[in-house]
DNA sequence: CTGAAAGCGCTAACAG
DNA sequence: CTGTTAGCGCTTTCAG
């Protein structure tokens, strides 16, 4: 019977074998790895060839019970395969790494228990702040992050009057900003395929723009012209094939995100209706394909690496003192490209 | 001044706060948290209402420093803002999820030295695991997994001769099916688009199979129809243009992904070349827009998520004591959609 | 500027 | 089945 248990063979040198091997004390050898600057020269030197004999690599986990600090960030992403949010993570590891700190990546699914159930596991790992992506989170979140005094950021929303730090953009106008520009086009039967709305801010807060603008000019989104679906190409495909049988007389078609927008560009390829000469369409995000397809999408840039890059550094200054948070607010704009023009005349 | 030190508050409960609170020893406590299964229901009981009463939550440094073991597995992916990449991570957390296991997820660029700076900060966390793409890391990256003793895996390649364990497919068959069936269509003048090859393994033997079958037939590659580029759709289009310029002779071309493909295609659209009446592409990867498409692309199946699969089961095992792990063979099969004809007339 | 020593919170023999 | 106890490797006062 092979013993079930890891065999960790002969064991790693810790920190005080380095401490013996250059003849100083433990003390000594935490404040080089510190990089405390009150060492004399002689001693650090000693430390640094003892480390390099040795291929000392000290001991997290040590380190981070004792010092009460992980340096380890998380950020818990709803969906990691779209695009959008790699670039985001991605970004935000870059300018983490040279911090010293590490990004603790995780994918929720758009699931809030399994959102709850990673933070736990986050925190058990020792987690210094966090990145949230919108501000709908169960309660529990919110209370596990309060009791163990964890810095945390909701993303991707703006909203200076929220209770939470913010850092993003505000949803509902990038919608209004597509919507009124369709509606200077001429468009008058405008339709919507939007994300799901349940558990997702930023999603409804898409709608609720498109709502608003299309209300200006008292216009509404009727529940004919309006899908709710999952960002899949696939079912935003769905989407429209049952839009073009039931509500012809649509000339254009708002769309939660660009893959949605995708989706409906490539069922309109199949059922030979032409962009934009037919139907115009816009996504929302900007991510990087959709400016090379043709016809170009016209979107809403999100700014994605931008976030990252904020995201790091708030998350950073919190974990050194900084109190808390001011909401940081990022601009939306609309990127017009060739997928809309004027509607169709009437037949 | 403000205090540079992270203000924690009042102390968080820890294990002996439950376990006073419950009447029982930290013992037991600890055996409850790592549900062993020989303890009476009644203290059980106890304990899990002292659990909840003081909210407490387990410290993973503390556990990881008194246990040896972090429950951690890390994948060190070149580039997560590639959908497949994306999608093997994802699938792998999938994985690992229920076994207890935090996925620590980081992104190279595809840069060596990043990568080892990632596995040794990775190593100062607590690491029980890695998986890593490719078989191509620098001496470093091998030398601190033996010191370390850290199970590993070399995923996105099949190779029985390695040293090193191998989880995934033969990139060069892929490449070679692909280069057969556009042959089978009668073309002969073939031109490629890779990946860069340098420190990219995957690259380069598909580069080498599309090499072989070509020779199969007594046909090359020329330096003439051959290009290397990064895998961004910008260079795919820009390469595509030269080739369209220099080489009007080209009848199909053979891509280094799903990326680059599509950026020919797109570059394609925008030259007035009909695909594939005019031109015939390729991809590697299928990922999920590809098939969408119009045309849809025909490309090689990499099986992403059962690489994320079959690494958190093997992983998993090697670090519950199953020694070394076999070399796991996967198949990338060629996937025929719209993207290919027979050669256009030449004119 | 450097060292001694007391933990950080939890696990794992070993007893009982 | 449960408790006692000695660490795990590192940081951090507190002296000197």
């Amino acid at each position: 019977m092979v013993s079930k248990r890891l065999q960790k063979g002969r064991k790693l040198p810790t920190l005080s074998d380095v401490a013996r091997r250059a003849e100083v004390s433990t003390a000594t050898v935490s404040r080089y790895l510190k990089s405390d600057d009150s060492i004399k020269p002689a001693l650090r030197e000693r430390v640094s060839r003892a480390i390099a004999e040795l291929d000392y690599v000290p001991h997290g986990a040590a380190r981070a019970l004792a010092s009460r600090r992980s340096h380890t960030i998380g950020a818990i992403i709803p969906a990691l395969d779209n695009h959008i949010f790699a670039v985001a993570a991605q970004s935000m590891q870059h300018h983490l790494d040279p911090a010293g700190y590490t990004l603790l990546l995780t994918n929720t699914d758009y699931d809030p228990e399994r959102e709850l159930n990673q933070l736990r596991s986050m925190i058990q790992r020792g987690l210094d702040g966090v990145l949230l992506i919108g501000q709908q989170h169960t309660a529990s979140v919110y209370e596990l992050l309060a009791q163990q005094r964890i810095p945390y950021l909701n993303a991707w929303v703006f909203d200076p009057r929220s209770d939470h730090p913010t850092l993003g953009f505000d949803n509902a106008e990038g919608a209004r900003r597509v919507t009124r520009y369709l509606l200077d086009l001429g468009h008058r039967h405008i339709a919507m395929i939007a994300g799901q709305q349940h558990g997702n801010d930023r999603a409804a807060q898409r709608v609720q723009g498109v709502r608003e603008a299309l209300a200006e000019r008292d216009l509404s989104l009727p529940a004919k012209l309006f899908r709710e679906v999952p960002y899949t190409i696939a079912a935003a495909r769905r989407a429209y094939f049952d839009l073009h049988q039931t509500a012809p007389e649509v000339t254009a078609v708002i769309c939660g995100n660009d893959i949605l927008a995708m989706g409906v560009l490539f069922e309109c390829q199949r059922l030979g209706v032409e962009v934009p000469r037919d139907l115009s369409i816009t996504g929302y995000d900007d991510i990087d394909i959709v400016g090379d397809m043709t016809p170009a999408l016209t979107t809403v840039h999100v700014p994605a690496r931008t976030i990252g890059r904020r995201a790091a550094e708030s998350l950073l200054q919190q974990v050194n003192g900084e109190p808390i948070a001011q909401p940081i607010r990022l601009d939306a704009d609309l990127v017009v490209r060739d997928s809309c023009g004027p509607p169709r005349k009437t037949a």
